[in-house]
DNA sequence: GTGGTCTAGACCACC
DNA sequence: GTGGTCTAGACCACT
């Protein structure tokens, strides 16, 4: 389900994170299903448990997940659509790379290309 | 000529780096053009020689600049080519950008219109 | 592990990248190893550790290391055909001294013998 | 007679020095031949007299030119065989070149094929 | 004056 | 504990 690189530079408990959240996005994970938990996933991936934790709290805070004191963590009711809400705000950092790549000289469809490719894909499923 | 935002998360010689880079880019600096040396520019940005240090010598291995001992810090002969260069490799950030922005169900017509947004700015220049 | 000179003429920083690149080179250091972290090395080796830290982030820009904040710096996963990449850059530098050396009309055969007797030494190992 | 690259890295009283062992290695310039006045040759390559005085300076030291006060700058009586000596001690620096590319593991023809190549040159001349 | 290296000691985020 | 950034102040070689 998870698939750790304990060498990349981005740090652990982020790449939990991230992959939670395409999880939630695919539909794998579900409103109301319950995640592993944080001992279980900690020996698992062979990882400090106060990883995990950080991870679980920090999806906690962005209203994905839902701890539950004494029964555990569970996929957040409106998960999904939380999700894209937040994605919305990563259009920003789309528009000031577009920016850049423009002042750059990239031509103008070698970006449309891009982004062509990453839906038709989405389509195919 | 720049400005530096000292609280800011990214480090305040990355915001140097980027800075110079999109002065480049828009024509501001040439190639030859000598760049402030490393201690007026540390006084007028009120930061430390070192900070400034590390900026110049990553635009000079990104052959971005060229630093002559005892002269001063020039833009390099091709240095707009160069970073038109560099930029290219961006495209891999916005594919995956592209690919999340498309798994959260955000319309494909909203990132065009980031893009051509973009691009009409440059035009009118 | 680490000879450093002090006052010699090239900068500590360099001679700890490079007796790194040869240990990598030599197969004392094998990709996914543990390099010793910034502060125990420096204070074996009575060296600042800034210097440490900018030589292993040299080599991390080089790609021979990989810097994983919070738990150390490990040697890169294909650091040896990284530096055999590097290394046929060198060739030029060669290429120029072979120059100089057969305008001073040094003998051809001199220096023959000296990369035939680089070979023999790898050989024998 | 002399090309400057005033932007280099390498510093302008080194491309000096270089220049004039090359003049002497390849007879243009013969023992007994006046140098250009450090004033004259300043104001020709626009560098500061100080520079010209240090190349020359740096030159007399390794016996290539031979300084007379109140007359001038003269090129040394044995300064082609002085300079083949000088040129002698660079072996080892291709010593630990060839060292460091066998280690490398590439393959002895290719620098072998470099050392031929720069005596085709020279034969032909 | 210039860029480049180094030391000493601080703070941060990450594990 | 780890790597990464930053400040303060020193010394060197080059112009």
């Amino acid at each position: 389900m998870f698939q750790i690189q304990p060498f990349s530079p981005v740090p652990v408990y982020e790449q939990i994170v991230s992959q939670t959240e395409r999880l939630v996005l695919t539909g794998v994970l579900k409103a109301g299903d319950q995640m592993p938990s944080v001992r279980s996933l900690s020996i698992r991936l062979s990882v400090n448990p106060n990883t995990i934790q950080k991870a679980y709290n920090e999806l906690d805070v962005r209203g994905i997940l839902c701890a539950v004191p004494g029964k555990g963590c569970f996929v957040a009711a409106h998960a999904g659509e939380r999700l894209t809400e937040l994605c919305r705000g990563k259009l920003t950092e789309l528009r000031s790379l577009a920016d850049m790549l423009a002042l750059a000289g990239i031509p103008k469809e070698e970006l449309i290309r891009c982004i062509e490719s990453a839906y038709e894909k989405r389509e195919n499923v």
